[in-house]
DNA sequence: ACAGACCGAACTACACTGTAAACTTGAGGC
DNA sequence: GCCTCAAGTTTACAGTGTAGTTCGGTCTGT
């Protein structure tokens, strides 16, 4: 009986399943092995280890980003720039616990700018930018102010999403007052300013801060175009 | 012979001293004891283990930008935002290999963002900022941007810093071909944008973007705020 | 000064990790 | 029929985090 063969599809599909579902940290060469009904050794047969193995999720998380974006072509660079940054938010809310693995260097290519890892993806934003007009410099800066405002963002939205909810939420204050804080008893007395403001520190306003975070990273750029 | 005994703060400085030296993927309690002169265990004696270990790193690192932070008051909210940021980035600079440890999640209080993990940093600036008259909704908006910008930048900073020098730069390309091209040749032809750009690239104008991206977060508070 | 509590450091043990090497098996080609 | 060869298995080893236990010196109460 031959169950569909492995092959490195099938192992990153795996993976990232394991890791939506388990957190990356958890995630073996054995367990993985055991997830796929096969022996952990297999996998050692089609990528080259734990490392190149994390490479694949992300290639894999990232794939869909790229695929079909030349349809979203053809309004203006403000517009493409906005339709990449949402295809990449959804990645990361779909995926919370996989995306944090954007930190992770790529081992052949240190200067590529997280969470835009994707060489493919990288060429086509430079390509793309340059051809609405914009020069050389600029392209460049777009293109690393684009990285890390979707690097900060992200991260944190993923973070937040991807938190263990069984998290203990334990108490600093060492009596075992019961005291119904907000978000998990810390520290009212040392702190009052963070306790008083606690019920706006913990509404979730990140797809708004996106929004306009993105706008006005546009704003800035078109400012700078202008001048 | 007594030599020094040991306690939270040595053990912590040692690790962060470790981390500078080696990374802290391979920071392992065997290795850190054999750094102090120690047996591995005697480590369990002063912290849980390896997750609170990482945070006393954390918590020594964040630990100089705290204090003395008053005296950095008295000028203006923008001002005092400034020096916080120059701080942490100072921070991030001297360790960029100790400095990515911030994604992981403050076990006790997972709504904290990163990078400032420091619950009374946290408290001096919202404090702070409500002393200088913004509104609630505001500062904590503020906290929350100044959050996700710091944790960009700086998250990216310390990657490139941090990046092990003796990295291999692999080929892509499956001929040996010598091609002298910048940063480790990597597939010219299917990306020609990225090889055209490359000088631009590779450039490092990490500090000049952190300038104008933190100037820029701060007019768009200030503009804001008018309104 | 001395006895006993005490506590930090060391040792042992165990389950689990990544990975290399040798081994088994089963399908396709002569 | 046998040969080949690649995919999957088994075995092995060094290294990891950490719980439990033991040892040896220091401090304290009298």
């Amino acid at each position: 009986m031959v169950r569909t063969h492995l092959n490195r599809e099938r192992i990153a599909q795996a993976a990232l399943d394991f890791i939506d579902e388990h957190g990356s940290v958890s995630l073996s060469m054995r367990k993985l092995g055991t997830y796929l009904g096969v022996e952990a050794m297999a996998i050692y047969r089609h990528v080259e280890g734990r490392e190149a193995l994390l490479d694949c999720v992300l290639q894999r998380l990232m794939s869909g980003v790229v695929d079909g974006l030349d349809e979203a072509l053809g309004q203006s660079w403000q517009g493409y720039l906005q339709d990449i940054a949402h295809r990449i938010r959804d990645v990361a809310i779909r995926h919370p616990k996989a995306f944090p693995l954007v930190v992770t260097q790529h081992p052949a290519a240190p200067w590529i700018r997280p969470p835009i890892r994707d060489l493919d993806l990288i060429e086509h934003l430079l390509r793309t930018l340059r051809e609405y007009g914009l020069p050389d410099d600029m392209v460049v800066d777009v293109y690393q102010s684009f990285s890390s405002f979707l690097m900060g963002h992200l991260l944190l939205e993923a973070m937040h999403a991807g938190a263990d909810p069984t998290a203990p939420a334990t108490a600093i204050r060492e009596e075992e007052a019961p005291a119904p804080a907000p978000f998990g008893r810390i520290n009212l007395d040392t702190h009052p300013t963070v306790q008083e403001l606690s019920g706006l520190l913990q509404r979730n306003t990140s797809e708004e801060q996106f929004e306009i975070g993105l706008e006005a990273m546009i704003d800035r750029i078109e400012a700078n175009l202008r001048s």
